[in-house]
DNA sequence: CTCCATAGAGCGAACATTCGCTCTCATTTC
DNA sequence: GAAATGAGAGCGAATGTTCGCTCTATGGAG
């Protein structure tokens, strides 16, 4: 055990060019980790995932990889925020949205069709469960709620003073209907299961009227046929 | 090691009166440990759980713990099959209602209740994330889907060919979205952040109303006004 | 020669599970 | 009714493994 050490020293990889300041580098090493930890914690979970594990899938040594990140803990909230962050594109639809609904499908639609591409449906589950006992993931996850619905609101707010909708039931209710539904469908990842985006959408519009009740005055256009 | 045992042998109380017989005593302790490792696993997720805790909370040595469940995975595989029973007493409303979007609305609010009285959004979410990644779960969670799934769709059928509803999208679509906006909210526990009840139903009648579109043939009355 | 980044051995703690054993008590035997 | 029997309930220390994380020696860059 206190042999030679032996170091085969491949000291890994100069990645791609090498005319990177010390920065560029460490930003890089940084995404690598980012990138593996979220691989191994799909796979098996924030609890499930292993430090070692992640350091076996980017290929660093644990001393390596606790020059960057503290704890795991730490890798954990990252890119909890990370994602979070990344979503948040999504729903830049709402602040210049004219009609509610339109917005709010659209919005919704964007969120629906940006989870299936990045896949990241089971780290949501994972993050919306673990948000139930980890008080740092629980703020990021709130906190993302909180920019959307700060989004929303005054959206539909506007549409109900311009008589353009009628709720069936007051703005804080229909709120956490609207995000609730929103969570379940961007988890089931409906897309992956054989449901076409388009028939989404077509039931979402149905399903947002219904609660939103236009009034006929400026609303969206008829809901488009639907091609078998 | 070949030492003095010395057994304290407090041998676990009578719990509760002794006129018992073996079998009965059996099923108490199976669901002593189903309770704790409950509240573990709601603690702690099922992987931050240890079985050091569970045998803690429910007041048993591993070594009589694991006289009754072979792993902990087992454990595990129990309580969900359980939760899973638990969760579909909710849905015979399903079976006999008369009214597509009512039977639906009770269905839903029945479960959403549940859940609620119950306090087990949490374990819910935590199964719905491990469902991602161990396939007995996966199994139990898809089954107790399907089983839903299988009563609400004559339900809805049967309405489309009484002409009482015009769906605005095909069955299969509009079963995953029902199935997900149902998971959604039964994840939020909305009753907890202060969402009231008939609020919620309100809602929910309209959601399906906009998807199902009344013909007006039977359908149920008017949404009742919500009061201030 | 001096840093910085790194590898990988190593740490103590905690993990799920098993072990050897004692004790209880319903049943059998007289 | 009393004694003997044996299956099952139970304890808690011990098992080997793995955990998150730290330490130290080493390679390359400047």
């Amino acid at each position: 055990m206190e042999d030679g050490v032996f170091f085969e020293a491949t000291q890994a990889e100069p990645l791609e060019g090498q005319g990177q300041t010390r920065a560029e580098r460490r930003d890089q090493q940084i995404q690598r980790i980012l990138d593996a930890a979220q691989a191994c914690f799909v796979r098996s979970g924030f609890q499930g995932a292993s430090m070692q594990q992640i350091c076996a899938e980017c290929g660093m040594s644990p001393g390596a990889l606790y020059r960057y990140f503290p704890s795991k803990e730490a890798i954990v909230a990252a890119i909890c925020a990370a994602d979070r962050e990344d979503d948040m594109t999504c729903f830049g639809v709402f602040r210049d949205a004219t009609s509610a609904i339109e917005g709010l499908v659209d919005g919704a639609m964007a969120h629906i069709t940006h989870t299936h591409k990045k896949g990241s449906a089971a780290l949501f589950a994972e993050m919306r469960s673990e948000s139930n006992r980890n008080g740092t993931i629980r703020e990021t996850v709130d906190g993302h709620k909180r920019e959307i619905a700060e989004m929303i609101a005054p959206l539909v707010q506007g549409a109900i003073d311009r008589g353009e909708i009628d709720p069936v039931v007051d703005l804080q209710t229909l709120m956490a209907v609207l995000m609730s539904v929103g969570e379940g469908i961007a988890i089931n990842d409906l897309p992956a299961r054989g449901i076409p985006l388009d028939r989404i959408e077509t039931a979402l519009r149905g399903m947002l009227a219904g609660m939103l009740k236009p009034t006929g005055k400026v609303q969206a256009e008829n809901v488009p046929a639907e091609q078998a």
